[in-house]
DNA sequence: TTGAAAGCGCTAACAG
DNA sequence: CTGTTAGCGCTTTCAA
């Protein structure tokens, strides 16, 4: 019923090693062998066994992803873009989903990974430094997305000039008292990208010579839900913020629903902008900061192909751009509603 | 450096064969030596290959999953559904997206899948008479979600039953021209659901004893963009529609974006209901059928496992239950907007 | 209950 | 360029 290697090499008339170099496309065998070869195999139905391949050669031809989540968009187009260059390359993709909080040590702890992975792309998890070092002890190419970690690749974006660049846009609107939803310093998954959009925001800030009133931050983690809370708390205020910037489109989201649900209007009464450009994005009208997510993934798999390809290449850093993308949920303070554009989610 | 099942044999002075019993934890152990084995083990920082492991057991403790996309929605639910139950059962996920048409082939004819998985969960895409043959000829179990499937265990909602509710919320509240954005019949990738929700939708008029205009019918491709496209011809029709079924959220989300930029409001100038309850509906206000998409996952991955463990169990259908959750883009024709709810997508 | 030994199906030196 | 021969690290009869 399942042919192996040996029943190829009888039907071929030639030794397994042979049949293995021949369909690997190893370089040391006659054209006329290659050919004899294959099409033995083609004519049993033949294919290796990725297992026994495995145990052989010591290579799983896997790529491991650790993610926090595998159900939000940002994640999902990221193992998307992960997939798709893996899978060409003929790489299985092994996902890890860190919803479970205790599997995190486990994770990182144990050879449990690294007995079934040829390297492992960390998607947005800056890991502790018991982490780092048991990543390295595992002494496979290691890519981190979305923050820079010693010792690893990383691919990401500049988090905190992408921040600083959307309230940049906020102040130029004359905007003075600008509202942050944030996520909450207490989040215990630690990813650094809130932080440094954090830290983008004061920044533009302080370039401006503006004050920021610290009672205008309210948290949220990165849902819908938590945006709308946050929305809710800012607007509760004596004296609400006239634009606000949230840390991601779905918090902004959220945010939107809040401030119609107060009968408030964007961008008349308060200015919005979001990061990220989730596929909402256009038609919620959001201005955003607009980052490469499936490029990120496609990108880091790809590096960490080649590193697996030539070990000695050595570790990369890379810094994808961020774009403004001005829409219709920021205007001018003060200003007239500009033109008569409608939001795509007019009131319901 | 690592340790293999010898070294833990030589250190709790036990044979392979016993290390490979305890630790798997076979009955035939005496706990003593159970115990032994465990801290040897323990001291040797040892963890099993399961490359070695599936080859001689022939079991890859792992399920394929099949999905045309991972980065919409629905099936990042599901896989985050299915990921879950797996991993807590010790079982990996390999993820086969089929984005590229052309792997579909490779996919199901060959053992290629065979070789590396358990069994096998596809994902909406109810296989052809061949595909079927070849699911069969692997002799593994398989789970279809989403499509009713002969041979296959099925996990899926009652998409006819669910669209004719919707539409009949449409009727019942005094809407006689209703439209329909439906997935193209020039779609390659033939799934059903699309074809049963419109099947719902004309058994709904049917029943009511009503006549689809079907100039009311545009194509979509389950895509926010491609159901602004299709809102947009419905729009521009002589006599529009008064109401619109999509069949789902997403091109829902599309369809108001497209009926606010004509300057009309909802719904008061016409009503929607979707299809799916997207995290973003509640939010966008829109009315439409909730289905339990990770529950699906996590179904159809217990349902395997199950028979895996007893390969006996006999094939299982299962119809899990949909709700139509009323928000506020759906309105009595005629009537005035009731109350004074604020959609969440408010103008921007 | 435990051990000995024979594979699982392939790859990787090492010869030739 | 091709064949021979050891394993890779575990599981699984079969005996004891």
């Amino acid at each position: 019923m399942k042919a192996t290697i040996e029943d190829v090499a009888r039907v071929a008339g030639v030794s397994t090693a042979t049949v293995s170099r021949a369909l690997r496309g190893l370089p040391s065998v006659t054209p006329e062998t290659r050919e004899k070869v294959s099409q033995a195999a083609a004519s049993l139905d033949y294919v290796v066994s990725p297992t026994a391949s495995r145990l052989a050669s010591g290579k799983t031809s896997t790529i491991g992803v650790i993610a926090p989540f595998i159900d939000r968009w940002y994640f999902a187009k990221l193992v998307s873009g992960i997939e798709r260059v893996s899978r060409s390359s003929g790489f299985d993709v092994l996902i890890y989903s860190l919803e479970r909080l205790d599997e995190r040590e486990r994770l990182f702890q144990h050879r449990l990974v690294k007995e079934r992975v040829d390297a492992l792309l960390v998607c947005s998890l800056p890991p502790s430094m018991d982490e780092v070092r048991s990543l390295q002890q595992m002494n496979i190419p290691v890519a981190v997305i979305g923050a820079e970690v010693d010792e690893c690749n990383s691919v990401r974006i500049d988090d905190v000039q992408s921040a600083k660049t959307a309230t940049g846009h906020l102040i130029n609107m004359g905007h003075t008292r600008i509202g942050l939803i944030a996520e909450s310093p207490l989040q215990p998954l630690s990813f650094t990208a809130p932080r440094d959009r954090r830290d983008g925001f004061l920044l533009a800030h302080q370039e401006a010579g503006l004050n920021f009133d610290s009672s205008l931050e309210a948290y949220g983690s990165f849902t819908i839900e938590s945006g709308e809370r946050a929305m809710g708390e800012l607007l509760s205020k004596a004296q609400p913020p006239t634009a606000v910037f949230c840390e991601s489109d779905e918090m902004a989201f959220g945010a939107i629903s809040a401030i119609h649900r107060h009968g408030l209007r964007i961008p008349d009464d308060i200015s919005i902008v979001g990061f990220d450009d989730h596929d909402l994005s256009k038609f919620a009208n959001l201005t955003t900061i607009a980052q490469p997510v499936q490029l990120l993934g496609e990108t880091a798999a790809w590096i960490l192909l080649e590193q697996l390809k030539e070990p000695t290449k050595p570790r990369t850093s890379t810094v994808m751009p961020t774009q403004l993308i001005v829409r219709n949920s920021t205007k001018r303070l003060g200003s007239d509603r500009a033109g008569a554009v409608i939001g795509a989610f007019g009131s319901i």
